[in-house]
DNA sequence: CTCTTAGCGGAACGAACCATTCCGCGCGGG
DNA sequence: CCCGCGCGGAATGGTTCGTTCCGCTAAGAG
Protein backbone atom coordinates (compact mmCIF):
# COMPACT_ATOMS: atom_id res chain seq x y z
CA UNK A 1 0.00 0.00 0.00
CA UNK A 2 2.73 2.29 1.04
CA UNK A 3 3.94 0.99 -2.61
CA UNK A 4 0.73 2.26 -4.52
CA UNK A 5 0.97 6.32 -2.33
CA UNK A 6 4.33 6.82 -2.95
CA UNK A 7 3.86 5.63 -6.67
CA UNK A 8 1.55 8.24 -6.60
CA UNK A 9 3.65 10.79 -4.89
CA UNK A 10 6.31 10.19 -6.94
CA UNK A 11 4.66 11.34 -10.27
CA UNK A 12 3.63 14.37 -8.66
CA UNK A 13 6.79 15.41 -7.70
CA UNK A 14 7.93 14.87 -11.21
CA UNK A 15 5.57 16.05 -12.76
CA UNK A 16 5.60 19.23 -10.80
CA UNK A 17 9.20 19.55 -11.13
CA UNK A 18 9.17 18.85 -15.07
CA UNK A 19 6.96 22.08 -14.89
CA UNK A 20 8.30 24.09 -12.60
CA UNK A 21 11.95 23.58 -14.65
CA UNK A 22 9.92 23.92 -17.73
CA UNK A 23 9.06 27.43 -16.16
CA UNK A 24 11.36 28.90 -14.85
CA UNK A 25 14.79 26.95 -15.92
CA UNK A 26 16.61 24.22 -13.72
CA UNK A 27 17.75 26.82 -11.16
CA UNK A 28 13.72 26.97 -10.13
CA UNK A 29 14.23 26.65 -6.72
CA UNK A 30 13.01 23.47 -4.76
CA UNK A 31 10.43 24.87 -2.51
CA UNK A 32 8.31 26.22 -5.51
CA UNK A 33 8.77 22.10 -6.83
CA UNK A 34 7.14 21.17 -3.48
CA UNK A 35 4.75 23.95 -3.38
CA UNK A 36 3.45 22.95 -7.28
CA UNK A 37 3.41 19.27 -5.82
CA UNK A 38 1.50 20.00 -2.86
CA UNK A 39 4.77 18.13 -0.64
CA UNK A 40 6.93 19.64 1.68
CA UNK A 41 10.60 19.89 0.66
CA UNK A 42 11.52 16.84 2.97
CA UNK A 43 9.15 14.82 1.12
CA UNK A 44 11.46 15.21 -2.11
CA UNK A 45 14.58 14.80 0.14
CA UNK A 46 13.40 11.76 1.07
CA UNK A 47 13.00 10.51 -2.38
CA UNK A 48 16.17 12.02 -4.12
CA UNK A 49 18.99 12.52 -2.44
CA UNK A 50 19.70 16.04 -4.07
CA UNK A 51 18.73 18.24 -6.43
CA UNK A 52 20.95 16.91 -9.64
CA UNK A 53 18.89 13.39 -8.87
CA UNK A 54 15.80 14.73 -9.16
CA UNK A 55 16.85 17.11 -12.22
CA UNK A 56 18.13 13.55 -14.00
CA UNK A 57 14.65 11.90 -13.42
CA UNK A 58 12.39 14.36 -14.35
CA UNK A 59 14.84 14.60 -17.55
CA UNK A 60 14.52 10.53 -17.95
CA UNK A 61 10.56 10.93 -17.65
CA UNK A 62 10.60 13.54 -20.21
CA UNK A 63 12.87 11.43 -22.53
CA UNK A 64 10.19 8.85 -22.17
CA UNK A 65 7.62 11.16 -22.83
CA UNK A 66 9.00 12.16 -25.86
CA UNK A 67 9.96 8.70 -27.24
CA UNK A 68 6.46 7.64 -27.00
CA UNK A 69 4.69 10.56 -28.74
CA UNK A 70 7.31 10.17 -31.70
CA UNK A 71 6.14 6.73 -32.23
CA UNK A 72 2.81 7.36 -31.92
CA UNK A 73 3.27 10.13 -34.27
CA UNK A 74 4.45 7.96 -36.87
CA UNK A 75 2.30 5.02 -36.23
CA UNK A 76 -0.58 6.40 -36.59
CA UNK A 77 -0.20 9.58 -39.05
CA UNK A 78 -0.26 8.58 -42.06
CA UNK A 79 1.26 11.85 -43.72
CA UNK A 80 5.02 11.97 -42.71
CA UNK A 81 4.86 15.87 -42.66
CA UNK A 82 1.24 15.27 -40.25
CA UNK A 83 3.68 13.08 -38.08
CA UNK A 84 6.37 15.58 -37.59
CA UNK A 85 4.12 18.14 -36.88
CA UNK A 86 1.72 16.59 -34.53
CA UNK A 87 4.53 15.14 -32.32
CA UNK A 88 6.40 18.92 -32.27
CA UNK A 89 2.79 20.00 -30.89
CA UNK A 90 2.12 17.64 -28.19
CA UNK A 91 5.62 18.33 -27.50
CA UNK A 92 5.62 22.03 -26.75
CA UNK A 93 1.90 21.58 -25.62
CA UNK A 94 1.39 24.14 -22.54
CA UNK A 95 2.19 22.80 -18.93
CA UNK A 96 3.63 19.47 -20.33
CA UNK A 97 7.22 20.75 -20.23
CA UNK A 98 8.54 17.62 -22.20
CA UNK A 99 10.53 19.77 -25.01
CA UNK A 100 11.57 22.56 -22.47
CA UNK A 101 13.44 19.66 -20.55
CA UNK A 102 14.44 18.30 -23.47
CA UNK A 103 16.87 20.68 -25.22
CA UNK A 104 19.30 21.38 -22.32
CA UNK A 105 21.57 19.03 -22.08
CA UNK A 106 24.23 21.26 -21.15
CA UNK A 107 26.95 20.76 -18.42
CA UNK A 108 29.26 18.65 -17.33
CA UNK A 109 28.05 15.76 -14.84
CA UNK A 110 28.38 12.58 -15.34
CA UNK A 111 25.34 11.01 -17.10
CA UNK A 112 23.73 7.33 -15.73
CA UNK A 113 23.45 4.69 -18.63
CA UNK A 114 19.77 5.08 -18.50
CA UNK A 115 19.98 8.23 -19.27
CA UNK A 116 22.49 7.82 -22.25
CA UNK A 117 20.89 5.35 -23.78
CA UNK A 118 17.26 6.96 -23.30
CA UNK A 119 19.16 10.41 -25.01
CA UNK A 120 20.29 8.14 -27.88
CA UNK A 121 16.69 6.54 -28.11
CA UNK A 122 15.74 10.29 -28.38
CA UNK A 123 17.66 11.07 -30.94
CA UNK A 124 17.02 7.84 -33.35
CA UNK A 125 13.18 8.36 -33.03
CA UNK A 126 13.19 11.84 -34.11
CA UNK A 127 15.81 11.28 -36.68
CA UNK A 128 13.28 8.75 -38.40
CA UNK A 129 10.12 11.44 -38.00
CA UNK A 130 12.79 13.87 -40.31
CA UNK A 131 13.90 11.10 -42.52
CA UNK A 132 10.28 10.51 -43.44
CA UNK A 133 9.10 13.69 -43.78
CA UNK A 134 12.49 14.08 -46.22
CA UNK A 135 12.22 11.15 -48.11
CA UNK A 136 8.36 12.19 -48.81
CA UNK A 137 9.54 15.55 -50.16
CA UNK A 138 8.04 17.30 -47.12
CA UNK A 139 10.95 18.74 -45.36
CA UNK A 140 13.57 20.60 -46.91
CA UNK A 141 16.68 17.89 -47.41
CA UNK A 142 19.22 20.42 -45.51
CA UNK A 143 17.31 19.90 -42.50
CA UNK A 144 18.21 17.24 -39.80
CA UNK A 145 16.94 15.85 -35.96
CA UNK A 146 19.16 18.30 -34.16
CA UNK A 147 17.75 21.13 -36.29
CA UNK A 148 14.46 19.49 -34.24
CA UNK A 149 16.41 20.54 -30.88
CA UNK A 150 16.77 23.74 -31.88
CA UNK A 151 13.59 24.54 -32.88
CA UNK A 152 12.55 22.93 -29.64
CA UNK A 153 14.86 25.21 -27.57
CA UNK A 154 14.13 28.29 -29.56
CA UNK A 155 10.36 27.72 -29.37
CA UNK A 156 10.13 27.20 -25.69
CA UNK A 157 12.09 29.59 -23.11
CA UNK A 158 11.03 32.69 -21.62
CA UNK A 159 7.76 33.95 -21.22
CA UNK A 160 6.73 36.46 -23.93
CA UNK A 161 3.50 38.08 -22.33
CA UNK A 162 2.57 35.76 -19.30
CA UNK A 163 0.88 33.05 -18.47
CA UNK A 164 -2.14 32.00 -21.01
CA UNK A 165 -0.98 33.80 -24.01
CA UNK A 166 2.03 31.60 -23.70
CA UNK A 167 0.16 28.69 -25.35
CA UNK A 168 -0.98 30.97 -28.31
CA UNK A 169 1.66 32.69 -28.72
CA UNK A 170 3.64 29.80 -28.92
CA UNK A 171 1.66 27.31 -31.00
CA UNK A 172 1.44 30.49 -33.38
CA UNK A 173 4.93 30.85 -33.81
CA UNK A 174 5.22 27.17 -34.20
CA UNK A 175 3.13 27.28 -37.18
CA UNK A 176 5.71 30.17 -38.63
CA UNK A 177 8.34 27.85 -37.88
CA UNK A 178 7.07 24.76 -39.25
CA UNK A 179 5.70 26.95 -42.66
CA UNK A 180 9.36 28.10 -42.91
CA UNK A 181 10.61 24.27 -42.76
CA UNK A 182 8.05 23.10 -45.81
CA UNK A 183 10.32 21.70 -48.47
CA UNK A 184 8.11 22.94 -51.19
CA UNK A 185 9.20 26.81 -50.26
CA UNK A 186 12.04 25.87 -51.97
CA UNK A 187 15.40 27.91 -51.61
CA UNK A 188 15.73 30.05 -49.17
CA UNK A 189 14.17 33.52 -50.64
CA UNK A 190 16.57 35.47 -48.99
CA UNK A 191 20.58 35.01 -50.01
CA UNK A 192 22.04 32.00 -49.27
CA UNK A 193 24.70 32.03 -46.19
CA UNK A 194 28.16 33.07 -46.55
CA UNK A 195 27.54 34.16 -49.90
CA UNK A 196 28.57 38.06 -50.29
CA UNK A 197 25.27 39.49 -50.14
CA UNK A 198 24.28 37.30 -46.84
CA UNK A 199 27.52 38.96 -45.19
CA UNK A 200 26.62 42.16 -46.88
CA UNK A 201 23.31 41.86 -44.59
CA UNK A 202 25.09 40.97 -41.16
CA UNK A 203 28.16 42.88 -41.32
CA UNK A 204 28.63 46.09 -40.88
CA UNK A 205 29.88 48.27 -38.05
CA UNK A 206 27.24 50.65 -38.43
CA UNK A 207 26.79 50.10 -34.78
CA UNK B 1 39.59 66.72 -21.51
CA UNK B 2 38.03 64.46 -18.43
CA UNK B 3 34.75 64.72 -21.41
CA UNK B 4 36.62 63.29 -24.26
CA UNK B 5 37.65 59.90 -21.70
CA UNK B 6 34.95 59.88 -20.06
CA UNK B 7 32.70 60.00 -22.98
CA UNK B 8 34.75 56.99 -23.99
CA UNK B 9 34.42 54.94 -21.04
CA UNK B 10 30.44 55.53 -21.21
CA UNK B 11 30.28 54.01 -24.55
CA UNK B 12 32.29 51.40 -23.14
CA UNK B 13 30.80 50.41 -20.76
CA UNK B 14 27.23 50.60 -22.40
CA UNK B 15 28.91 48.60 -24.80
CA UNK B 16 30.21 45.73 -22.61
CA UNK B 17 26.88 45.78 -20.46
CA UNK B 18 24.62 45.01 -23.54
CA UNK B 19 26.73 42.26 -24.49
CA UNK B 20 26.89 40.67 -21.21
CA UNK B 21 23.43 40.99 -20.52
CA UNK B 22 22.45 39.73 -23.83
CA UNK B 23 24.65 36.73 -23.74
CA UNK B 24 23.78 35.60 -19.77
CA UNK B 25 20.67 37.87 -19.00
CA UNK B 26 19.87 40.85 -17.32
CA UNK B 27 20.92 39.44 -13.92
CA UNK B 28 25.10 38.93 -14.61
CA UNK B 29 26.77 40.03 -12.41
CA UNK B 30 28.65 43.62 -12.18
CA UNK B 31 31.62 42.24 -12.23
CA UNK B 32 31.35 40.75 -15.62
CA UNK B 33 30.13 43.70 -17.12
CA UNK B 34 33.33 45.73 -15.79
CA UNK B 35 35.35 42.47 -16.71
CA UNK B 36 34.45 43.23 -20.19
CA UNK B 37 34.67 46.36 -20.52
CA UNK B 38 38.06 46.28 -19.04
CA UNK B 39 37.29 48.61 -15.59
CA UNK B 40 36.74 47.87 -12.15
CA UNK B 41 33.44 47.75 -10.90
CA UNK B 42 33.86 51.09 -8.76
CA UNK B 43 34.00 52.83 -11.83
CA UNK B 44 30.88 51.67 -13.14
CA UNK B 45 29.41 53.01 -10.22
CA UNK B 46 30.50 56.77 -10.02
CA UNK B 47 29.07 57.01 -13.44
CA UNK B 48 25.84 54.86 -12.53
CA UNK B 49 24.36 55.27 -9.14
CA UNK B 50 22.76 51.26 -9.09
CA UNK B 51 22.60 48.57 -11.37
CA UNK B 52 18.84 49.22 -12.46
CA UNK B 53 20.27 52.66 -13.54
CA UNK B 54 22.96 50.88 -15.83
CA UNK B 55 19.98 48.62 -16.94
CA UNK B 56 18.14 50.73 -18.24
CA UNK B 57 20.88 53.34 -20.14
CA UNK B 58 21.22 50.02 -22.03
CA UNK B 59 18.08 49.12 -23.47
CA UNK B 60 17.77 53.21 -23.90
CA UNK B 61 21.32 52.95 -26.24
CA UNK B 62 19.47 49.23 -27.40
CA UNK B 63 16.40 51.35 -28.67
CA UNK B 64 18.65 54.23 -30.01
CA UNK B 65 20.14 51.54 -32.28
CA UNK B 66 17.07 49.67 -33.22
CA UNK B 67 15.79 52.88 -34.33
CA UNK B 68 19.09 53.66 -36.35
CA UNK B 69 18.86 50.21 -38.23
CA UNK B 70 15.10 50.01 -38.82
CA UNK B 71 15.08 54.15 -40.51
CA UNK B 72 18.63 52.97 -42.41
CA UNK B 73 17.01 49.67 -43.91
CA UNK B 74 13.41 51.62 -44.79
CA UNK B 75 15.58 54.65 -46.46
CA UNK B 76 18.32 52.54 -48.06
CA UNK B 77 16.58 48.98 -49.49
CA UNK B 78 14.20 49.91 -52.22
CA UNK B 79 12.39 46.24 -51.51
CA UNK B 80 10.55 46.30 -48.64
CA UNK B 81 10.71 42.80 -47.75
CA UNK B 82 14.42 43.07 -48.37
CA UNK B 83 14.51 46.31 -45.21
CA UNK B 84 12.52 43.95 -43.25
CA UNK B 85 14.97 41.22 -43.66
CA UNK B 86 18.09 43.39 -43.52
CA UNK B 87 16.69 45.30 -40.32
CA UNK B 88 15.91 41.64 -38.26
CA UNK B 89 19.89 40.45 -39.78
CA UNK B 90 21.37 43.36 -38.18
CA UNK B 91 19.60 43.84 -35.08
CA UNK B 92 20.36 39.74 -34.40
CA UNK B 93 24.04 40.62 -35.85
CA UNK B 94 26.12 38.20 -32.73
CA UNK B 95 27.61 41.02 -29.90
CA UNK B 96 25.16 43.52 -30.84
CA UNK B 97 22.92 42.48 -28.53
CA UNK B 98 20.70 44.84 -29.77
CA UNK B 99 18.01 42.60 -30.70
CA UNK B 100 18.52 40.51 -27.01
CA UNK B 101 17.65 43.73 -24.72
CA UNK B 102 15.00 44.73 -26.89
CA UNK B 103 12.44 42.63 -26.24
CA UNK B 104 12.52 42.30 -22.30
CA UNK B 105 10.43 44.97 -21.34
CA UNK B 106 9.51 42.81 -18.24
CA UNK B 107 9.22 43.99 -14.59
CA UNK B 108 7.42 46.66 -13.18
CA UNK B 109 9.93 49.77 -12.72
CA UNK B 110 8.83 52.72 -12.97
CA UNK B 111 10.06 53.80 -16.56
CA UNK B 112 11.50 57.19 -17.51
CA UNK B 113 9.92 59.69 -19.83
CA UNK B 114 12.53 59.16 -22.50
CA UNK B 115 12.69 55.55 -21.83
CA UNK B 116 9.10 55.56 -22.99
CA UNK B 117 9.74 57.63 -25.65
CA UNK B 118 11.95 55.87 -27.67
CA UNK B 119 10.20 52.16 -26.80
CA UNK B 120 7.44 54.38 -28.32
CA UNK B 121 9.40 55.23 -31.64
CA UNK B 122 10.93 51.38 -31.67
CA UNK B 123 7.20 50.30 -32.01
CA UNK B 124 6.45 52.96 -34.76
CA UNK B 125 9.39 52.15 -37.15
CA UNK B 126 8.97 48.82 -36.57
CA UNK B 127 5.56 48.67 -37.52
CA UNK B 128 6.62 50.65 -40.31
CA UNK B 129 8.62 48.31 -41.92
CA UNK B 130 6.13 45.55 -41.44
CA UNK B 131 3.49 47.87 -43.49
CA UNK B 132 5.34 48.41 -45.78
CA UNK B 133 6.10 44.92 -46.20
CA UNK B 134 2.36 43.74 -46.16
CA UNK B 135 1.34 46.67 -48.34
CA UNK B 136 3.78 45.05 -51.02
CA UNK B 137 1.87 41.68 -50.58
CA UNK B 138 5.25 40.47 -49.21
CA UNK B 139 4.51 39.59 -45.98
CA UNK B 140 1.46 37.69 -44.42
CA UNK B 141 -1.34 40.27 -43.12
CA UNK B 142 -1.93 38.47 -40.42
CA UNK B 143 1.22 39.59 -38.68
CA UNK B 144 2.11 42.67 -36.68
CA UNK B 145 4.94 44.58 -35.10
CA UNK B 146 4.08 42.36 -31.98
CA UNK B 147 5.16 39.65 -33.99
CA UNK B 148 8.57 40.70 -34.99
CA UNK B 149 9.73 42.14 -31.06
CA UNK B 150 8.32 37.75 -30.88
CA UNK B 151 10.85 36.66 -32.93
CA UNK B 152 13.59 39.04 -31.65
CA UNK B 153 12.68 37.27 -28.31
CA UNK B 154 12.81 33.48 -29.66
CA UNK B 155 15.43 34.04 -31.73
CA UNK B 156 17.85 35.19 -28.92
CA UNK B 157 18.23 33.32 -25.72
CA UNK B 158 19.74 30.80 -24.58
CA UNK B 159 23.44 29.26 -26.28
CA UNK B 160 22.73 26.61 -28.49
CA UNK B 161 25.76 24.80 -28.45
CA UNK B 162 28.31 27.25 -27.35
CA UNK B 163 30.09 30.62 -29.05
CA UNK B 164 31.23 30.68 -32.39
CA UNK B 165 28.27 28.84 -33.70
CA UNK B 166 25.94 30.51 -31.97
CA UNK B 167 25.68 33.43 -34.83
CA UNK B 168 25.76 30.62 -37.73
CA UNK B 169 22.67 29.04 -36.12
CA UNK B 170 21.03 31.92 -35.28
CA UNK B 171 21.16 33.26 -38.83
CA UNK B 172 20.21 29.80 -40.21
CA UNK B 173 17.22 29.66 -37.45
CA UNK B 174 16.22 33.45 -38.62
CA UNK B 175 16.35 32.55 -42.36
CA UNK B 176 14.20 29.51 -41.80
CA UNK B 177 11.71 32.03 -39.65
CA UNK B 178 11.40 34.67 -42.59
CA UNK B 179 10.85 31.84 -44.98
CA UNK B 180 7.46 31.38 -42.76
CA UNK B 181 6.65 34.63 -42.60
CA UNK B 182 6.53 35.12 -46.38
CA UNK B 183 3.53 35.87 -47.87
CA UNK B 184 3.52 33.64 -50.99
CA UNK B 185 3.18 30.86 -48.66
CA UNK B 186 -0.22 31.59 -48.49
CA UNK B 187 -1.86 30.01 -45.97
CA UNK B 188 -0.68 27.94 -43.11
CA UNK B 189 -0.33 24.33 -44.60
CA UNK B 190 -1.10 23.32 -40.96
CA UNK B 191 -4.72 23.45 -39.51
CA UNK B 192 -5.26 26.69 -38.41
CA UNK B 193 -5.63 27.39 -35.05
CA UNK B 194 -8.37 27.16 -32.92
CA UNK B 195 -10.00 24.96 -34.98
CA UNK B 196 -11.05 21.38 -34.74
CA UNK B 197 -8.27 19.68 -36.17
CA UNK B 198 -5.64 22.20 -34.31
CA UNK B 199 -6.88 20.73 -31.06
CA UNK B 200 -6.64 17.23 -31.80
CA UNK B 201 -3.06 17.97 -32.26
CA UNK B 202 -2.35 19.88 -29.33
CA UNK B 203 -4.73 18.55 -26.70
CA UNK B 204 -5.03 14.78 -25.33
CA UNK B 205 -3.85 13.64 -22.37
CA UNK B 206 -1.53 10.96 -23.35
CA UNK B 207 1.06 12.27 -21.26
C1' DC C 1 62.67 65.88 -8.67
C1' DT C 2 59.14 65.68 -5.23
C1' DC C 3 54.80 66.21 -3.34
C1' DT C 4 49.97 66.11 -3.82
C1' DT C 5 45.72 64.31 -5.00
C1' DA C 6 42.15 62.72 -8.21
C1' DG C 7 40.61 58.64 -9.85
C1' DC C 8 41.03 53.75 -10.41
C1' DG C 9 40.83 48.65 -9.59
C1' DG C 10 39.81 45.23 -6.69
C1' DA C 11 38.99 43.50 -1.95
C1' DA C 12 35.55 43.71 1.67
C1' DC C 13 30.76 43.91 3.51
C1' DG C 14 26.09 42.77 4.10
C1' DA C 15 21.88 41.10 2.16
C1' DA C 16 19.35 37.72 -0.31
C1' DC C 17 18.69 33.25 -2.06
C1' DC C 18 18.75 28.35 -1.99
C1' DA C 19 20.04 23.40 -1.28
C1' DT C 20 19.90 20.56 2.42
C1' DT C 21 18.92 19.21 7.30
C1' DC C 22 16.42 19.25 11.62
C1' DC C 23 12.45 19.33 14.58
C1' DG C 24 7.95 19.23 16.57
C1' DC C 25 3.34 17.80 15.50
C1' DG C 26 -0.61 15.14 13.91
C1' DC C 27 -2.54 10.88 12.70
C1' DG C 28 -3.08 5.89 12.15
C1' DG C 29 -2.37 1.45 14.44
C1' DG C 30 -2.11 -1.23 18.70
C1' DC D 1 -5.44 6.14 25.14
C1' DC D 2 -0.64 5.80 23.93
C1' DC D 3 3.17 5.20 20.58
C1' DG D 4 5.98 6.20 16.81
C1' DC D 5 6.16 7.03 11.77
C1' DG D 6 6.26 10.32 8.37
C1' DC D 7 5.21 14.85 7.10
C1' DG D 8 5.56 19.90 6.40
C1' DG D 9 7.86 23.77 7.22
C1' DA D 10 11.38 26.34 9.90
C1' DA D 11 16.38 26.56 10.71
C1' DT D 12 21.20 26.27 8.85
C1' DG D 13 25.26 27.02 6.19
C1' DG D 14 27.17 28.35 2.04
C1' DT D 15 27.29 30.89 -2.09
C1' DT D 16 26.36 34.83 -5.06
C1' DC D 17 26.03 39.55 -5.99
C1' DG D 18 25.08 44.59 -5.44
C1' DT D 19 27.33 48.18 -3.34
C1' DT D 20 30.96 50.48 -0.66
C1' DC D 21 35.61 51.27 1.03
C1' DC D 22 40.58 51.57 0.71
C1' DG D 23 45.30 51.70 -0.71
C1' DC D 24 47.82 52.66 -4.84
C1' DT D 25 49.38 54.88 -9.00
C1' DA D 26 50.33 58.18 -12.10
C1' DA D 27 49.87 62.88 -13.78
C1' DG D 28 50.48 67.67 -12.91
C1' DA D 29 52.00 71.68 -10.02
C1' DG D 30 55.71 73.83 -7.73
Amino acid sequence: MATATTARHDDAVIRAAREVFAEHGMAAPMAEVAKRAGVGVASIYRRYPSKAELVEQVRIAAFRLVIDEAEAARAEERDPWRALSRFMHRCLREGSGIGTVLPQLEKRHTFSVEFRDLQQRVAEVIEALVDDAKLAGELRADVDWTDVLLLFKHLNPSLPTTESRRAELRARYLGLVLEGLRADGAALRGPAPDTAEWRALCDNRAE
